[in-house]
DNA sequence: GCCAACGTTGGC
DNA sequence: GCCAACGTTGGC
């Protein structure tokens, strides 16, 4: 079982929008960057993720799971972008924000930290472990 | 709102 | 295959 961050600005997807698509989820879609797309064909059913918001927010703000492995993604014709599908599982008890984890030691090696551009990122279950700490959330 | 970082595109 | 131009993202 693998880690992995999406990151989204709210006022396009946000959190409550995941939630509200309930167990059936939804498509990851619009991703046109292949470093992310690539991560998206590395992940399996039941992989669990970090659901961060961008911009204004900044913050970790829940967890989703994988529900389907990686696809055509249906916003495009073109053949070359893939998805998969995350649904909600549970949200953060306290949103960790990108200040917290800048300012933790152990999390400086974070793709958030080091790449901030990128949409889709894996995480380390050590990064796991600790920001669900921050959070007070379940891992 | 600005700007740095970075990915992509297209001309050569 | 290189690289300049351009567009986009996201933190500040």
């Amino acid at each position: 079982m693998r880690y992995w961050l999406f990151k989204s600005e709210p006022s396009v997807w946000g959190w409550d929008d995941q939630v509200a698509k309930g167990n059936a989820g939804e498509e990851w879609d619009g991703v046109r960057n292949y470093q992310a797309r690539n991560f998206m064909r590395e992940m399996a059913v039941g992989d669990l993720g970090f659901f961060y918001h961008s911009q204004k927010e900044k913050a970790v703000v829940g967890i989703v799971e994988v529900c389907t492995s990686a696809h055509a993604d249906s916003s495009t014709d073109d053949q070359r972008w893939e998805c998969v599908d995350i649904r909600a599982v549970r949200p953060f008890v306290l949103p960790v924000t990108l200040e917290a984890v800048k300012a933790e030691d152990r999390l400086s090696d974070m793709a958030l930290v080091r790449s901030s551009r990128l949409s889709v990122q894996p995480v380390t279950e050590a990064e796991w472990k600790i920001v669900c700490a921050l959070g007070k959330t379940e891992p």
